[in-house]
Formats: C-alpha cells, sequence, structure tokens
DNA sequence: CAAATGATTCGCT
DNA sequence: GCGAATCATTTGG
C-alpha cells in the first residue's frame, strides 16, 4: 500500500474530498494495526465557507493546525463526548481540511470492536457490525483517534492515508450533516461518499 | 418505524 | 454561560 503524499492534499479541498474516497487510514497503535477504507467526506472550504470551524479568517487555539501545513490532522471535541477526524487541505495559511464521516473497517476489526462495544467481533450483532464506523465519532472511537492525535503529520508512520489498489466505485455528491447554523452554506453539495457502501452515516 | 431527548466537555464570547 | 461538523436510548404511533 503506497502512502499518499503531501502534494495529494494540497489541492482544492473538494478534490481532496472527492479523491479520499477508497482511500485507506491506518492507524498504528499499541502494537496493533487498525485500517479502514474512507467511504464518506465533506469538505470544508475555510474562510468563505460559514460551516468551517476557520470561516471569517477565524484563528484561535483550536483551528491553528488548519492553518499549517497539508496532511496534518485536524481532531475536535465535539458535544462533551465525541471526536471528528479531518484532514488539513491547501498550503499553509489557507485554512481547510475534509471530514472524515465513514468507514469501512479493512484491518484490526477485532480491536475496533473492543474499543466500540467491549466485546470481540464474532459476539458483534448485525447493528453493531454496521455502528462500528459509521459516524465521524464512531470512526474515532473505533480507531483509537483522540484529541492527542490533534496536529499528527499523516505523511509519518503511526496515521496515515494509503492509496488502495483496484478499487472501483460511484461517488454521490449531498448536503453536509449537522450545520443548520451555517445559513445558505448548509445546502452545499459539498459532502461525498461511495453509492451502496453499507457505512455510508446518512444517505 | 420515526422523532424526541439526554449525555457531558471544551472553546469561545 | 452557551452551544457544538454526534450518538445511543427512549418514547410514541
Amino acid at each position: 500500500m503506497k502512502k499518499l503524499s503531501r502534494e495529494f492534499y494540497n489541492r482544492d479541498s473538494i478534490l481532496v474530498a472527492q479523491d479520499l474516497l477508497g482511500k485507506v487510514l491506518v492507524h498504528q497503535v499499541g502494537g496493533q494495526r487498525l485500517a479502514a477504507r474512507i467511504v464518506e467526506t465533506e469538505a470544508y472550504m475555510g474562510v468563505i465557507d460559514k460551516a468551517a470551524h476557520s470561516y471569517g479568517g477565524r484563528r484561535t487555539a483550536r483551528v491553528e493546525v488548519m492553518y499549517g501545513k497539508p496532511g496534518l490532522t485536524y481532531v475536535f471535541f465535539i458535544y462533551g463526548m465525541y471526536h471528528c477526524f479531518n484532514v488539513v487541505t491547501r498550503e499553509e495559511g489557507n485554512p481547510q481540511a475534509v471530514l472524515v464521516r465513514a468507514l469501512e473497517p479493512v484491518e484490526g476489526m477485532d480491536q475496533m470492536a473492543l474499543n466500540r462495544f467491549v466485546k470481540p467481533y464474532e459476539q458483534l450483532s448485525k447493528a453493531q457490525v454496521k455502528g462500528l464506523t459509521n459516524g465521524p465519532g464512531k470512526l474515532c472511537r473505533a480507531l483509537v483517534i483522540d484529541k492527542s492525535c490533534n496536529g499528527t503529520d499523516l505523511c509519518g508512520n503511526t496515521l496515515y492515508l494509503a492509496e488502495r489498489p483496484a478499487d472501483s466505485f460511484e461517488i454521490v455528491a449531498a448536503k453536509r450533516i449537522g450545520i443548520d447554523y451555517a445559513e445558505e452554506a448548509k445546502d452545499y453539495l459539498w459532502r461525498f461518499y461511495i453509492k451502496g457502501n453499507p457505512y455510508v452515516s446518512v444517505k
């Protein structure tokens, strides 16, 4: 599996969001390898995007990493109990990112099951298998992604994204989720997912 | 089945 | 203080 280069992330966030579909997120943790295929993403277009944390050029400690190099992670804490995993896009100083909303488990499913439901994969109900990684908060719990991962370089060796050979699918564009406060920006078709994939959070 | 609700912490005003 | 790029659970039809 070939790791994605820095240049991959230094492009229009909408393109990156689309191209991330089908790629594999790998987290090397506790001697275990957790890997899952990206099936749903959302683009956050920075200063012009009312839904983005960096809208209007807001620059606080929380969003600082979005102003950094492309290929870093932006992990934030939300609703008192969940994390969301993002990939920083564009050059330094241009605060854009792509939110990863859903994954399809590929490797280390047993560990993911323990992380999410505190029981082995074989004992999960059908609904629990689907619920393993089909949402931004869920996938972070399954892959052990939390605040300490914020700012990690995806061009490194513990947390990274890789190419997956011979993968073909259809991409669907849709409205983003959970941003009702964003006025006209909430209707932009900046969410992308793999058509027909059971792990997509909202069809 | 869909819809409403409670959980629970952090970052910002 | 308030509200958040969410989710599990409960409630009601």
